[in-house]
DNA sequence: CCTCATGATGAGGTAACCTCAGCAATATTG
DNA sequence: CAATATTGCTGAGGTTACCTCATCATGAGG
């Protein structure tokens, strides 16, 4: 296990911070998921498989901003964890679609409840002035 | 190459921000080391010399927040790389002291304007105090 | 029908982490 | 002061989440 000892403060610049930042988040998102037992990628699949049903391995990939081949590999991982299935397109016999099986769907909403526990958790250190605040600074960020 | 295509279903809680802000920080240190040949594991542990000096690989894991063990690996790259030096630590013969080479000394100077101008850049979206306040919040999250 | 584009995947690679085990050397304590 | 932790580093080996390139089948356009 890691210690976390604290850096001292002002010899981290604001990058340095925020990635250390991130990866404390990451951890957390990590062990949120582990009663699942799915890596956080795997969760983001789920998500998009969710919200748009049966897709292709190729759209999945778009959606998740990653290329083709690395969504062929969560569908894998997935699949044999039951969650997903692939089947044939009609509409095109190259192509395949992925879909929940009905363990995925449970596991996906279970999952997107404890997602967004552990985010208010992680995030509920702040008050809510400073959340909304960091909020609308990221939000800045992105524009 | 990726396309990236907006995903307009994404719900928009803050670590969903938070993680979109890391995603587009981190493309744009990478693009930045890129010169160098420099991953940015390997340029937070030059910068973690050049504000520290000699240390030993297990401070340097604390200041970087990652295990021991890891460490090793990034001294070693950088080793590799002819960036830094091992030499046994005079108080105790189990440890060794990792050190800037000249060269290392010259390449982190370097990435550190680089980084301040690429961060400047990516922060600079944000007023002063906005910066300070992104800075005062994210601390506040890793106590 | 021939060529080119597209969808998925095999093969193989990388970065950045991790744990666990083991070896020295130091520190503690009975 | 010997016996017993504890500490510091690293070898071995694993994981996650990506990547590119090559291949093969299918589909689409001239």
């Amino acid at each position: 296990m890691i210690e976390h000892t604290v850096d001292s403060a002002d010899d981290e610049s604001l990058a340095e911070t925020f990635w250390a930042v991130a990866s404390r988040l990451r951890r957390q998102t990590r062990d949120s998921l582990a009663p699942w037992d799915v890596t956080p990628s795997q969760s983001r699949a789920l998500g998009v498989l969710a919200r748009h049903g049966e897709v292709r391995p190729g759209t999945l990939a778009e959606h998740l901003r990653i290329a083709p081949r690395s969504a062929t590999e969560v569908v894998d991982d997935l699949q044999t964890r039951g969650l997903v299935e692939r089947r044939p397109d009609p509409a095109d016999r190259r192509a395949t679609l992925v879909a929940l099986t009905e363990e995925g769907d449970r596991v996906s909403t279970a999952i997107r409840a404890a997602r967004r526990a552990e985010a208010d958790r992680f995030f509920g250190h702040l008050n809510d002035t400073d959340r909304a605040e960091l909020a609308r600074i990221l939000r800045t960020l992105l524009d």
